[in-house]
DNA sequence: TGGCGCCCCTAACGAACGTTCGGTAGGGTC
DNA sequence: GACCCTACCGAACGTTCGTTAGGGGCGCCA
């Protein structure tokens, strides 16, 4: 077995860029799109090198959902730490906020990810499903939290609403351009959006 | 080229049961993940068959992206139509049920349209996108002209509030079961969480 | 009854797929 | 100088891919 025991042992980065090309792959053309002899191109080795670093290829999708989740963590972690005490306002914008970071700020890992994952072959997503409900563990303790101290309206359906919330900031990898686009304004807009509707 | 002139020429119902399987397959692996020989089996005929009936692969794909917006259009139409006159929470929800409904009761077109779309190839996507567009600009439309009749929050950034309800109304395909849950109170969840927020 | 068009078939094509194999250049260790 | 390990290679494996060629049965109309 070829695999490196160890991903931190990775001097030249091409593991690294392995995953890197693998996510943008995904990204354009779906699991079922990407070609081994097309990842290794973009790293500039023959796809028969792959397999010094994974055993298989559904092994490196595993590893881009893997670090797509990862990612998403630990913006969510940073986020907790920074807005603890602070308003149930001020701290659900913040982990909006790093939600949309993780998908756009942090390498291609998480918008592979939340794109991709439905139409996974069943063997990968299986091995991920755990890390995934994890997460949506995170939002679903603290939307109940709100809940629980009444800032939520009442009879709020805190699943579909999660959920809704999920897919309006999931969807933005459809048509934001983070180079031209401003994210602060775009969490800023979900944001409100989630906590106050667009009425008049 | 063995295709049909006429779509409405097809007494055995065979074209339509090739649009039907394929848009299946499109859900569940994506569209690089469709296969000629899965389609023909699904339906009970070889993949050479298939050409009978369509030129290539991408004109089926293409086919069934057309007939998902479509179903869009239709379900639009209907709403539109009976909810003349009433009052904009009142329209906007038929609107919201309308595009739910094309997602869950009408076929599996538009669900395999909205979550296969982006990474379709950029020959199938060109050709479908003036039909897209059309679309969006209906609720383009719609939303402009609440925002007009002072219906929408001052500042309310028409554009991406409505981007945002798609993504809200699109991933429902990832996670809600139609046979199990209920749409109506699901659109109602949505239009409510749209229209004032879940904040209390 | 003969022919014709519709609908589907078998067989096969070249290309691309994921994967395996044996091998080698280069650097570090004893 | 012998040995090993890492990182990669070219070549090939068997399989599956989209697509094409050619043919046959069946219903309909002359």
């Amino acid at each position: 077995m070829p695999v490196l025991a160890d991903p931190s042992i990775d001097q030249h980065g091409v593991r690294r860029r392995i995953l890197d090309s693998t996510a943008e792959l995904i990204i354009e053309h779906g699991v079922a799109g990407v070609a081994q002899r097309q990842i290794a191109e973009r790293v500039g080795i023959r796809a028969a090198s792959l397999y010094h670093h994974f055993a298989s290829q559904n092994e490196i999708v595993e590893a881009v959902f893997r670090r797509g989740i990862d990612v998403m963590e630990h913006a969510w972690d940073e986020a907790a730490e920074r807005t603890r005490g602070a308003s149930p306002r001020t701290r659900l914008a913040a982990h909006i906020r790093a939600h949309l970071s993780a998908l756009f700020d942090h390498g291609p890992y998480t918008a592979a990810h939340v794109t991709a994952f439905r139409t996974a072959p069943a063997t990968v997503r299986e091995a991920v499903v755990p890390m995934r409900d994890a997460y949506e563990a995170r939002w679903a303790a603290f939307l109940g939290e709100l809940a629980a101290d009444g800032e939520l309206a009442d009879g709020t359906p805190v699943g579909l609403s999660r959920l809704a919330l999920f897919g309006a900031m999931n969807t933005t990898v459809e048509w934001f351009d983070a180079d031209r686009g401003n994210l602060d304004e775009l969490a800023d807009t979900i944001t409100h959006q989630f906590w106050n509707g667009v009425a008049a």
